[in-house]
DNA sequence: AGCACGCCGACT
DNA sequence: GTCGGCGTGCTC
């Protein structure tokens, strides 16, 4: 019997497809393959070998392996199975995921070389109108270990001034590493960082590596020193031949904390994000193949990656967001990475000041080891933090009188502050106080952000922007007038108030150019006083030891949404944002303006203690059976119309009838327009999570042979983290 | 997803 | 008479 392979393809089919292997071409799961695909050719990997051939199908034979290695080992391959099924997401796509973009494409899995250019002549020889070269050689001349090729085009400069300085005989290709890629060894000179007497204990209740499979849950208040329990327990008991993964939010992978990193354990440290281009993905890829002992920080996407030694996984502020994929395979960076250390036998390590309730549920149902570290490091206190009720009470961008003076006060102290809103641009809608008339985008069922700044009124939810008005467009009339408040008005009412301090605006506007936010940090370290006025970006990650003050403009967002996990989110932010306040070695005190300053969860909120929230959420959660109690998906459908929206998810419905499991809807989203696209959800609920996973695998079966019109799609989320 | 086949409208 | 629109079907 001639031998057979079953292959998947990186295209979204829930199937996959059989061949012939030629003699000579021994197959394994998880090989890269070229193979025959219609009248095309495409790059396939080895799912199954000596499948039992399908009836009445000719099959055409594999062309050939790409490597004789799986480019997929077999832990990843499992992993990425698991995924699909748990996600419910084509099982090619999934795999390809953890394959970089050059060998989706047929590359060969081999180094880029990306050589190291010095300098070797002066700019006199250069001709004088060669400004550009010029600039390069002496940029080039400053580095003396030599730059590579990718740090000449990331420093602005282009190939041909490049080629120009080569046929000069300018500069020459240094020679190459030494070390060889087989087996990189890496020195590692600096022992592990000193722990406070808490952090230690923190870290003395961490599992070893080689303990098996484990979860734990290290609670860390805001400033405890959380990445410093990390360092050491990686410096004390990684061992040199193994390699460990550093999950982080996008926003946190900083080159601070890569830095960080590389302190203690240099050149073993390396990255992964989604800024990478091809080549640097690729050679990331291939160490991380290779199974070269490096500890990888990276990004959500990280965790597909196809590691070989991997013996501890660490999530940093597991509880954020951006951990969850939100479009086509949505999986959830912080769900794979615990499934990943159960496949491995080794411990994973989720760390939060503000843990997800899921995380903390797990915790207190004992299925996590919660690990507390409740003191802040250094002589660090934590921030106060009170409620100021601004019923009746005015307002001037935002902020109340008692506000303003106690920024006032601040400042005149020497101190720094914060203000935090949560609205980038001027303001959240432009209204006309003659005819009521608001302005909406044109595409999504949104209001327009009015940013003054470049006189735009921009939708937060598609790229739609047009020419600020003077004027009602409805009415003409000119008691036409920014309503609500953005960071841009609260900079402006700040800068009037207060005109000999700095005023910083950080939000995704100010923060654009690439490098700004480092010279807006540089510029707060200097700890002169000044006041920061930002989003959510203030919340995350970044350091600000001299702020003693923050103010939340308005908190009650997140308290009466439709949302369920709106409250959790709110109380995240604040938290976090407050852990900005204090952390040199003065107090910080935290003001939070609300209209509900009698909301239990607020009142909580006062005490600090984020868990004592997180118990008062559980219990909402669990009266409502909401997650973690229970499992949820939803199906979502998006069409040119609501009306078929609705009519796909109708039309799925059915297939759901199931005892146990839970159906809500079909509804619009909270946002029923985006982009000109009407969305609507049907909501899964259920206790057994393997009969739902069971009952989503036949229907999204039955849905793959269904065809609906043209422009109309429908999409399953499973575990959803937006539920509007 | 990509690609080809196929059947109806405005062009040399 | 053909070029090309995108509806439909198929890929082992």
């Amino acid at each position: 019997m001639p031998s057979t392979a079953r292959i998947a393809l990186n295209r979204p089919l829930r199937r996959l497809f059989d061949y012939l292997v030629p003699e000579g071409i021994p197959l394994e799961p998880g090989q890269r393959v070229k193979i025959p695909f219609g009248r095309q050719q495409a790059i396939g990997l080895v799912v199954e070998t000596n499948i039992e051939p399908p009836e009445g199908i000719t099959l055409k034979p594999v062309l050939k392996a790409l490597e004789n290695w799986p480019a997929l080992p077999n832990e990843t391959f499992q992993l990425l199975s698991w995924a699909s099924d748990y996600y419910q997401h084509p099982l090619g796509e999934c795999l390809f995921t953890a394959i970089p973009p050059a060998l989706r494409r047929g590359r060969p899995a081999i180094q880029k070389n990306d050589d190291r250019w010095q300098a070797c002549g002066s700019s006199a020889a250069l001709p004088a109108k060669a400004h550009k070269q010029k600039n390069l050689l002496e940029w080039i001349a400053q580095h003396e270990q030599g730059v590579k090729n990718s740090e000449i085009t990331k420093a602005g400069f282009t190939r041909p001034q490049l080629k120009a300085l080569l046929e000069k005989e300018l500069v020459r290709v240094a020679a190459p590493e030494s070390a060889s890629p087989q087996s990189q060894q890496y020195s590692e000179s600096i022992a592990a960082p000193t722990l406070s007497p808490a952090q230690l204990n923190a870290a003395s209740q961490l599992p070893l590596p080689d303990e098996g499979f484990s979860a734990s849950l290290l609670y860390g208040i805001t400033g405890s020193g959380k990445t410093e329990v990390y360092l050491h327990y990686l410096k004390q008991n990684l061992a040199t031949e193994d390699q460990a993964l550093v999950l982080v939010p996008e926003i946190n992978l900083t080159p601070q904390t890569v830095a960080r990193f590389k302190r203690y354990f240099g050149e073993r440290i390396l990255v992964w994000h989604s800024a990478l281009n091809d080549s640097e993905r690729l050679n990331a890829w291939l160490k991380i193949r290779n199974g070269d002992p490096i500890i990888l920080i990276g990004t959500r996407s990280a965790v597909l990656l196809p590691f070989t030694a991997l013996k501890t996984l660490i999530v940093d502020e597991e509880h954020d967001s951006s951990y969850k994929q939100g479009e086509g395979f949505r999986y959830s960076g912080r769900d794979v990475a615990v499934y990943r250390a159960h496949l491995n036998r080794c411990p994973v390590i989720l760390g939060s000041a503000t843990p997800s309730l899921e995380s903390y549920h797990n915790a207190l149902a004992g299925k996590y080891r919660l690990i507390k570290l409740e003191e802040r490091a250094g002589e660090a206190l934590p921030p106060s933090i009170s409620l100021l009720d601004i019923r009746s009470r005015p307002l001037e961008g935002g902020l109340s009188r008692p506000a303003l003076q106690a920024l006032k006060k601040t400042l005149e102290d020497g101190n720094q502050a914060l203000v935090f809103v949560n609205r980038r641009g001027y303001a959240p809608v432009m209204m006309c106080f003659d005819c009521g008339h608001m302005v909406e985008c044109p595409r999504c069922d949104t209001r327009l952000t009015y940013h003054r700044r470049d006189r735009a009124m921009r939708c937060h939810h598609c790229d739609y922007q047009a020419a600020a008005t003077d004027t009602c467009p409805k009415c003409k009339s000119e008691a036409f007038k920014p309503v609500g408040q953005g960071t841009e008005q609260t900079e402006d009412i700040l800068a009037a108030h207060f005109p000999d301090t700095p005023i910083v605006r950080v939000d995704r506007d100010s923060t654009q150019r690439k490098g700004s936010i480092q010279t807006i940090l540089e510029q707060v370290n200097t700890g002169e006083p000044c006041i920061l006025v930002g989003t959510q970006m203030l919340a995350k990650g970044h350091d600000f030891p001299n702020v003693t003050l923050v103010v939340v403009i308005n908190a009650d967002g997140g308290l009466f949404s439709v949302d369920f996990r709106a409250p959790e989110q709110l109380i995240q932010t604040l938290l976090q944002v407050s852990g900005r306040a204090g952390r040199g070695t003065k107090v910080g005190k935290v003001v939070v303006q609300t209209c509900h300053s009698d909301h239990p969860l607020l009142r909580t909120l006062c005490n600090g203690h984020y868990l004592d929230m997180a118990d008062q959420l559980l219990g909402e959660r669990e009266a409502g059976q909401f997650p973690p109690f229970r499992a949820m998906a939803i199906f979502r459908a998006e069409a040119d119309t609501m009306e078929q929206s609705l009519q796909i998810l109708d039309s799925i419905k059915p297939l759901t009838n199931t005892p146990g499991i839970e159906v809500w809807g079909p509804l619009p989203s909270l946002i029923a327009r985006r982009a000109d696209r009407h969305r609507a959800q049907l909501v899964l609920n259920t206790d057994n999570r393997r009969r739902l996973n069971k009952l989503l695998t036949s229907v999204c079966q039955t849905l793959e042979q269904k065809r609906f019109q043209k422009g109309a799609k429908w999409m399953i989320d499973v575990d959803p983290q937006e539920t509007g």
